[in-house]
DNA sequence: GAGGCAG
DNA sequence: CTGCCTCAACGCTCC
DNA sequence: GGAGCG
């Protein structure tokens, strides 16, 4: 999300989709859109055009339209955010009060508009546009409805959606308004697809079910047609429901139906180019998403062995199905590098099996990103009632707060695409688990070089490596993700926080000593004088740790990544580990080199002695 | 990112 | 019917 | 006691 800023301060939000050969179009979300019936347009759009979204809800607040900030202004804001994207002309379509602004610069800068589209089923009876279209000599006829490309033509909505790799279109009462719940004038149209099948066998029904159990081996005989999420390659279908028999139909005409790719059939189908006055001609493969990225529709949402056969409980109708949703894919969220949020999901369900480990029964708290790295953030501990049922979360309460607090357990590949999908992209847990919250299972010193410089990180880190192996404490090293390095140490959940902040204070300060120069403890930033920051500070209660794998939100995605002790030499650069190239390091690996510091249960009484040994030595 | 709610 | 709000927190030091 | 720090 880029903004461009106007001349009175105001922050106009925008966003581009689509590729940047394609036609623009300017889209302008007004105060009558609706948010997810508006969205998917954008998305929809954003196969053949190159869609510039305004979005005026981050105009400020005193953003009303008949306010200060008039419609005129936000027409030239428009206009602006043309400029800031290089674009001469575009087709603009307004939602809504957008319609309002969109007619307005058609009648400012009748060159910059190549057509214009005006969206106003969402506040048909709207009093502002009432008002509007008699101000401009309009009526209702003058007004087009988007989804009009669609009418009377389903299929080709959702063959369009389905090549877009989107759940499917809503189809809504052109008079009914947004609402947050189901009704029946929201309808969800899923693009899932359909195919004729035999029937081989079938299983009894189980408990209170009617007819059928499931469906498996005997002559075939029978077709039905059967609707399915996706057919993963030599597996199975994956939620398949009975639709109805098709006695019109022979086992013999049951080709094999085209695999859902989520491609379609190709380009073509859903053509929306009849809303504007003029043809689309680019027509190389329009689809957005990255092939090689994420998608929900053919990427399978559990790891079940894509190898195994057909079984009964495959065909299981009903099965109860864990609903994971994701949405917005293309959300570019590190503009730099083009990183999506598709691509970060897809990173945090590749590296599921590695990460994991770490997050098993720790209280985890989430660091949301809806707008990617350059938007605001918000920290989110307590889980709201609507996520979905699959989701563990563990109850704690909160002395700060007086209150409960539902913290989320990430326990699958599925948790952490969905912790993901809410725009989080660093994950940070606790350092102790639900089943002992007040004894740490590590202890953590933090090189943080600020201001100092970063070749001091190394030989500082292997300062502590040296003291701990002295000791006999096993010690265990993994880059932040940004420019320093975290040394955990194995507690065993043997100690209070207290005391593990106390064996961190004490190494940072053994380092200090020796490296007086290069490394200090002091927590007042004025006081560190350009020096290391040996952070021992972050051993506490509700404390977090930025997991091993975590992606960092600052440019080029780094991740944290867990090292081996010789990998730690001066030139080493945290920087090269990222989003893009992590998963690659660690399947050339047989160990996670930090792995031990879960399980280790080190004698910590003989540390200590040995340790107060070093002070006084010292 | 998404539900709740004031106006 | 729309826009806006909310979404964390510990232990320490400095002022 | 409140703001700042990570």
């Amino acid at each position: 999300m880029a903004y461009a800023r106007t001349s009175d301060g105001i922050r106009v939000h925008y966003e581009v989709l689509g590729r940047a050969s394609a036609p623009p179009v300017l889209m302008i979300q007004g105060l009558g859109a609706d948010k997810h019936g508006w969205d998917m347009q954008r998305y929809v759009f954003a196969a053949k055009y190159r869609v510039i979204a305004l979005d005026n809800r981050g105009a400020g607040r005193s953003d009303k339209p008949f306010g200060h900030y008039s419609l005129e202004q936000m027409a030239d804001d428009a206009i602006a955010v043309l400029d800031a994207c290089g674009v001469d002309s575009a087709h603009v379509i307004g939602a809504s009060m957008g319609g309002a602004i969109s007619q307005i610069v058609a009648v400012k800068y009748p060159e910059r508009v190549r057509s214009l589209t005006l969206v106003c089923t969402a506040c048909r009876n709207h009093p502002w546009r009432r008002e509007l279209l008699e101000g401009l000599d309009l009526d209702d006829a003058d007004m087009v409805d988007v989804p009009a490309a669609f009418e009377g033509d389903l299929d080709a909505a959702l063959a369009s959606s389905r090549q877009l790799g989107l759940e499917g279109v809503v189809a809504k009462r052109a008079s009914s308004p947004y609402r947050s719940t189901r009704s029946r004038d929201w309808l969800k149209m899923k693009s899932d697809p359909e195919a004729d099948f035999a029937i081989c066998g079938y299983t009894p029904p189980k408990g209170s079910r009617n007819g059928i159990g499931a469906l498996h081996w005997i002559e075939p005989e029978l077709v039905v047609q059967v609707r399915y999420r996706e057919w993963p390659v030599d597996s199975a279908l994956r939620f398949p429901v009975f639709v109805r028999l098709r006695p019109d139909k022979t086992p013999h005409e049951c080709g094999m139906p085209l695999r859902h790719t989520g491609e379609g059939g190709g380009d073509g189908e859903g053509d929306l180019a009849a809303v504007f006055d003029e043809p689309v001609v680019d027509d190389r493969p329009a689809i957005v998403p990255d092939p090689d990225l994420f998608d929900p529709v053919t990427d399978p949402v559990d790891d079940t062995d894509p190898g195994r056969l057909p079984d009964a409980s495959a065909l299981e109708v009903d099965a109860p199905i864990r609903e994971l949703r994701l949405t917005r894919l293309h959300k570019v969220f590190w503009p730099e590098e083009q990183i999506t949020k598709g691509e970060l999901i897809e990173y945090y369900r590749a590296v599921a099996p590695a990460i994991l480990p770490y997050l098993k029964d720790r209280p985890t708290v989430l660091t949301r990103y809806p707008d990617g790295i350059t938007g605001e953030m918000f920290f989110q501990k307590d889980m709201p009632g609507w996520i979905p049922p699959w989701l563990r979360t563990t109850t704690l309460w909160s002395e700060h707060s007086q209150r409960e607090i539902h913290y989320v357990l990430v326990d699958d590949a599925d948790g952490l695409a969905y912790v993901a999908n809410l725009g989080s992209i660093p994950i940070h847990c606790w350092a102790s688990r639900t089943t002992s919250l007040e004894k740490p299972d590590w202890a953590i010193v933090d090189l943080d070089p600020k201001n100092a410089p970063r070749e001091w990180v190394v030989p500082l880190a292997l300062a502590i490596h040296a003291l701990c192996d002295d000791v006999k404490l096993p010690n265990y090293v993994k880059t932040s993700g940004q420019s320093g390095l975290h040394v955990l140490i194995p507690l065993g959940g043997q100690c209070t926080f207290e005391q593990a902040r106390t064996l961190a204070y004490l190494i940072g300060l053994l380092v200090e000593r020796q490296h007086p120069d290069m490394a200090t403890t002091n927590r007042n930033p004025a006081a560190r004088g350009g020096r290391v920051y040996l952070d021992w500070g972050q051993n506490a209660h509700g404390q977090l740790l930025v997991a091993p794998y975590s992606v960092r939100p600052v440019a080029g995605a780094p991740v944290s990544m867990p090292l081996e002790w010789p990998e730690v030499v001066p030139d080493l650069d945290p920087k090269v580990f990222h989003l893009r190239n992590a998963l690659a390091r660690i399947a050339a690996r047989a160990h996670d080199p930090c792995l031990p510091v879960l399980d280790e249960r080190p004698d910590l009484a003989a540390a200590l002695v040995e340790l107060e040994r070093h002070a006084k030595d010292g």
